[in-house]
DNA sequence: AAAGATATGGGTATTAATACCTACTTTCTG
DNA sequence: CAGAAAGTAGGTATTAATACCCATATCTTT
């Protein structure tokens, strides 16, 4: 029994090229493709794959989202990320979505081939290239290796998307509908858990961490 | 007589592939072929070609000082910029820096030899993807199309980036051997140039216009 | 050589941010 | 349900940044 695959991606060439390539290979079938998310979360209810291919550049639902609307809902599709993004937060995010693959559009066929493979098999696959960024990064800054995401609360992630917005404390505080003083602490409690000094570095941290923009 | 073509690439199978693919058509052929950008800068001393397909990615020398080093010591080789990288920062830079065509390595094999004609006619190659990048971020903001970088003095950029680097005015004073007060002038001169309110907003324009990381 | 931009620094004042307290209420979680 | 975490807010103080003003020396460029 060969593996059912579903193909997202916004590219029309990338598509086509992906079908044929796996239509041609005798263990796997193509048995759709869509062309954004929306199109992709509507086909789900009817159809559901063994492997989904999915792009993460996509307009409407980011491939994040995805990820995660597709791993609740439906347990047993594995979900192999194609992508020409190599931005190590966008990957760290998509692995942390519950995705199981992380394959660049640069790879072989033959990569491809096995990618699709493992993750079938419920396996992790990713690319040594993609495995030594990861590596790198985490020896560059250990301190935020899972750590740091999660401490950061609902509010203070407000308070910080506002902060890099370039709003004051009291502004912010007036968008909230709170008092400065909590904003100011919120400000204080961003500064120790993301370990930067001042605002400046608040805005620099969170574009690093992948959190905005 | 066929286009004289140097690749740089320091992905293996991108560099066997466009080698293959390049040497069998007619009116072209691969003299040279580099994995990083010493070995091209050594190799152009000896040999160069109608047109450098160079990618932007590569360690040591970025595409950019690359760009900027042959346009400057070579006025007669035209470079075509081969990338994955869809950053319009990037894009801006390149072009800015000399680069007659920008193609994605998504790009079909046709668009591709398309794009080397063109550009070995002197003529720019932009693909559609690209073009629309660079329109919807005109359009986007529009007041830092080519006006904003030119004038953001030397002694500016230095401050603007130690800010970005999270030190306080005191601090940058230190570092510069001059005096806060004149960090601080310089601080006011960036905020009116950037049109932002505050050091965060320095952060994030900073980085918006690919000054720093 | 003259004109304009750049870099330098000072005065003064106000606002924003940071540091360190405390305390209470709500919400989440085992 | 009990304890922990999060969200709320205030007091007080210091430091940093911003907003004006001004002046002078050094470049650059015509």
């Amino acid at each position: 029994m060969s593996i059912k695959i579903i193909i997202t991606d916004d590219h029309p060439l990338i598509l086509n090229g992906l079908c044929n390539l796996l239509n041609h290979s005798e263990d796997m079938q193509v048995i759709a493709a869509y062309r954004n998310g929306k199109q992709l979360l509507e086909g789900l209810k009817t159809l559901q794959p063994d492997v989904l291919l999915l792009d993460i550049q996509m307009p409407e639902y980011s491939g994040e989202e995805l990820a995660q609307i597709i791993t609740q809902q439906y347990p047993d599709i594995r979900i192999l990320a194609l992508t020409n993004q190599d931005d190590i937060n966008c990957i760290k995010n998509m692995l942390q979505a519950g995705v199981l693959g992380y394959v660049l559009k640069s790879a072989s066929e033959e990569v491809l081939m096995e990618a699709i493979r493992k993750v079938h098999a419920g396996s992790q696959f990713l690319e040594p290239e993609v495995k030594d960024r990861i590596i790198q990064h985490t020896i560059y800054n250990k301190q935020e290796q899972g750590a740091l995401k999660p401490v950061i609360t609902r509010r203070e992630k407000q308070v910080l998307e506002l902060i890099t917005a370039n709003y004051t404390s009291q502004e912010i505080a007036q968008k909230l509908c709170i008092s400065k003083r909590t904003v100011d602490n919120h400000r204080i409690g961003l500064l120790m858990k993301l370990g930067v000094k001042n605002a400046p570095g608040l805005v620099k941290k969170a574009i690093d961490m992948g959190l905005i923009k």
